[in-house]
DNA sequence: CCAATGATTCGATAAATGTTGAAATATAGA
DNA sequence: TCTATATTTCAACATTTATCGAATCATTGG
């Protein structure tokens, strides 16, 4: 991934209503979620809603499948994993890193929500 | 972490200049950079990076320390993890995600640059 | 105290981003 | 084909964000 799409990534998640859609999105898995559920779910227009969804797609973090009248949208994992290597990239300046303790992930307890 | 407080980490981590800027602290560690050398290295007048430099710290995806008279920054890894977990939460809606390989974070051959 | 150094704040300006109704496009069913 | 449903595109407008020179603040050494 390159610096480009990650800038384009992290400022689509950088948006309320974003954010909460992409959230949904990696909660829902490969089955992913319709467009206007989305936008009831987050309340929001739907033409809102799209544009949204559009600036997600662009940076490669969801993936958009037609099924019948519906635009269905899911999470792209693998995208979202490499957002996160980025950003850890030589993480404290190379090997020390792996198993020193500020460095690495904090247990869920500490981060969740 | 909070919602409010992770789209101001991922809007200050949404621009060239101070996702550079981020990563030269990531890979800097505990050690830090003055303030002018990241303004030096990355190529913006002090004024730009000491904008820039606010927003990361108002994320909390950095700290700063006052050293003579330089202000040394540096990463906050606690901070970096909990985006990235904040991110992930709830990944493909359960306890599946753990061992699915579509959830799996990619190789660094993969993500790396 | 004064001059030099390192950094931030201020203010004006330019550029990018978010919002949403109305119109357009695509699909399905009667 | 006509209508209803699902979504996107367009356009106008409001808001937010980025840039950077000049002025200001903080620290050090002479």
């Amino acid at each position: 991934m390159q610096a480009d799409l990650v800038i384009r990534a992290l400022g689509a998640l950088a948006q309320e209503h974003r954010l909460a859609a992409f959230r949904l999105l990696v909660q829902a898995g490969a089955a992913g979620i319709p467009a206007g559920a989305l936008a009831e779910r987050i309340g929001v227009p739907p033409s809102s809603m799209s544009f949204h969804l559009a600036q997600l797609a662009n940076a490669g973090l969801v993936t958009q499948r037609r099924e019948s009248r519906s635009i269905i949208y899911a999470a792209d994992y693998a995208a979202m994993n490499g957002l996160m290597a980025y950003l850890t990239e030589n993480c404290c300046g190379g090997l020390p890193c792996e198993d020193a303790a500020a460095c690495a992930p904090a247990k869920p307890e500490e981060t969740v929500l």
